[in-house]
DNA sequence: TTTTAGATGTGAATATTATCACATAAATGG
DNA sequence: CCATTTATGTGATAATATTCACATCTAAAA
């Protein structure tokens, strides 16, 4: 327990080392929970247990009391959690109560659509400008202003933006990337179906489409059900 | 090892009993390979090996050839692995090789975006038909033929389709969903934010584009990264 | 007010996953 | 053609993540 003073006011400080991918597995399930409590939220729940968010979220008591634990994130003994206390803690941990500048690379129909997708500023992500090399684009209306590469350091710069989405063609996402950490973005989600190279202190988050669709053709073809049996049996055929 | 005989032809089977969590971390560093292999490919490489391919994906070599070895892909000893076949015996893994019929629910921003989405066609998953409520849309000219709620049985069933993309507001996803497996869907994409409940042998991939970045934004601003130190000290702050 | 029941929070135990290490096989060179 | 080198493939081992179990605390009941 760490006590710091800044500007007259004691802040208490719990320090916890954990390591990277604890973190990880725990940050992605605390999402599922959050998705979870919204969802108990609206049909009016106020009080959850771990049992209860256990249930909907497909993982034991244990685990979602852990991941609390990893958090820091706090109930009452006997009296389970307040769901707005929960989904509070939560939102803070991902800074929700600050805002946060994005930037978008790349007008073409995945960052067109993105560009339209009102739910980021519902979370207090701004996406303040797009970019794409087209003229024609860049004087076209759109939802957000769309310029060309030669204003990118100056955006960056007035919007103090830290973290991008990559939405251009494959043949030009490395040099985009590259582009972005020149001008200090340090997080990037990534829809080009590459894998980019990042220097450690730059966050990558590939998200690619074809990937995702094929590994559910995977499952569907191979029955591989997400709930059930734990083992299963792959055949590997070869000719004779 | 089993043999059977199918036309006059013997094939020969090995079969493997694997949990399916191991079966589903390897799969998805498969993907992972997969896209360093097509890298390594377009500049010029013929042959890798597990080192190379380690290096390239960020992972150990020992762990690149464990994954092989669960799918059955296998090199030449002391000979690494001819790229070509590597890819090959990959896509073969996918289904590649065969057609997949896909449908997608809503035409909205992303709706749109993916149903212009070229590169699924270029790996054999054809979006058949897109649904929309919008009688306009359902009349409008698309790359693909829209058609309203009616009609999903009949296209389900001429295409046989198995996979859908959920691309429809929160609001009536689970509901969308509900029909699509009524009608016999077994895989699903979910772009929608909520967590959908499916029977258990409907596998569901969900995509939560504001997740994904709010993931990102905490590794940026909590200086989490992807590579380097192993542990890391978390801070949780509580005013006094 | 005291007791009781019931849920949390977390160290200890178990299960899972990744790494190590080496037997094995193939290409190369003498 | 044999020795040597070198990379694969996989059991054995180490590291990591999940589950168990219980001490702890609090709300409710008596």
């Amino acid at each position: 327990m760490y006590i710091c003073r800044v500007n007259l006011t004691y802040y208490c400080f719990k320090v916890k080392t954990v390591t990277k991918n604890v973190l990880k597995n725990s940050l992605k399930r605390i999402f599922l929970y959050r998705a979870c409590l919204y969802r108990l939220k609206m049909m009016g729940v106020e009080k959850v247990f771990s049992y209860t968010l256990a249930e909907e979220a497909g993982v034991t008591p244990d685990q979602v009391r852990k991941d609390f634990s990893e958090f820091n994130i706090r109930g009452n003994k006997r009296g389970g959690y307040v769901l707005s206390d929960l989904l509070e803690k939560m939102e803070a941990l991902f800074y929700r109560n600050k805002e946060h500048n994005i930037i978008l690379m790349g007008m073409g129909n995945l960052g067109l659509a993105l560009s339209k997708y009102s739910r980021f500023v519902q979370r207090n992500m701004n996406v303040v400008a797009a970019f794409d090399i087209d003229p024609y684009k860049q004087k076209a209306r759109y939802d957000i202003p769309v310029y060309g590469m030669d204003r990118l350091k100056e955006i960056i710069h007035r919007f103090k933006v830290k973290v991008a989405i990559i939405a251009v063609p494959e043949i030009s996402a490395q040099q985009v990337c590259d582009e972005l950490v020149r001008n200090g973005i340090k997080g990037i989600i990534n829809f080009a179906p590459v894998l980019l190279k990042v220097p450690e202190d730059v966050v990558i988050n590939n998200i690619n489409l074809c990937d995702e669709l094929e590994s559910v053709i995977y499952y569907v073809h191979n029955q591989i059900r997400n709930e059930g049996l734990k083992n299963i049996e792959l055949l590997y055929g070869d000719m004779k």
